[in-house]
DNA sequence: ACGAATCGAGACATTAGTGTCTCATGCGAG
DNA sequence: CTCGCATGAGACACTAATGTCTCGATTCGT
């Protein structure tokens, strides 16, 4: 097999996230025609809306996953690992951030591989209480969601043009770890 | 013409909100079984689908500011009527947060109650400011977007089972205010 | 150069959602 | 009681999206 499999179906997967990230109801035709390919070849690749749904969902978990990795790979605390994963996470959420709307979680990969970020992050998040970033009062839950919720926000305030992907970043940071500090 | 009209229309509003909270892709058709009403008569209501969500956001401004203005009208600070205003707007979230998604913006009355919105809360926090509740350093857009999507954290939590409205409403308000602090 | 595999384009049938229309029913006002 | 109006049910046509199939062209490996 050629690898023109694969780099039609990045160009498939390239465009979907193009096209869906401006308008999440889309229909397939336009992502062929943004990916520049023939609907028929779409389907050879992805069996429906769906399967192009969770094939995007799981390259954008692998997408997010190692660029934490990357930039958190000298690290030296999870309070500092967590700050970076956010400046590192923040500008990929213009790509991803369209898949929180989709009603794809019932498919059980992608429900695993929401489940296994969540808990990741709420594990970081308890060391990181331990090393005193966090009042170890506050749910742990709720600091997962303030971080999900502030990354949205930083984002928000990248597209209204208010801010750059890194400011955006300082400031949700600061607002979550002043915010949920002893 | 009798109050038949009006009470039809509640209902069909109504079942709205529950069925697109549940299913923002539900179709109309849906809509009318939930409300108990005949397809036809939904369309005697309203034209079509964006009608009837540009309806379902001016219902939801309405209930917001009412909720707002109901919960503020003894608040002696700027500061604390953001704080109340947040605990009354958190419990709304679920009925109203999948307008967020919806493509409606493009209708004028409907960009128009968005932009007062946004206004409004910025003028107020702009006031807590000079109270001293926020650092005056950060941004308004900041602060704005930080409010927004710290509610939607707290419904997330609520809706998660992981804390009641007024915890969710309590853990917003501190990590807005003491994140954004001088 | 040859052959296998993939591709783009387009035809086709199917489906879901939508918008309109008609008609019989029910219910309240007068 | 009767009239009028809103309704529910359902038929109908229209559209957009989808999924499948075929065919000729292209491309890559051998």
């Amino acid at each position: 097999m050629r690898d023109t499999n694969v780099s039609t179906e990045t160009h498939i997967l390239e465009a979907a996230f193009a096209v869906f990230s401006q308008n999440p109801g889309a229909s397939l035709a336009d992502v062929a025609k943004h990916a520049g390919v023939g609907r028929a070849t779409l389907h050879r690749h992805f069996s429906g809306r769906d399967d192009l749904i969770v094939a995007l969902t799981l390259t954008a978990a692998r997408e997010l996953d190692e660029a934490v990795e990357e930039a958190t790979k000298d690290c030296q605390t999870y309070t500092h690992a967590l700050e970076v994963a956010l400046g590192a996470i923040l500008p990929l959420a213009a790509r991803h951030m369209f898949l929180a709307t989709e009603p794809a979680a019932n498919d059980p990969r992608v429900a695993e591989v929401y489940a296994n970020q969540t808990r990741d992050l709420a594990h970081d998040i308890d060391m990181a209480k331990a090393e005193g970033a966090f009042d170890p009062h506050i749910p742990t839950e709720w600091i997962v969601q303030a971080y999900d919720n502030l990354i949205y926000a930083g984002w928000a305030m990248v597209t209204a043009g208010d801010a750059t992907p890194k400011q955006a970043a300082a400031l949700a940071w600061r607002t979550l770890t002043q915010g949920t500090a002893k």
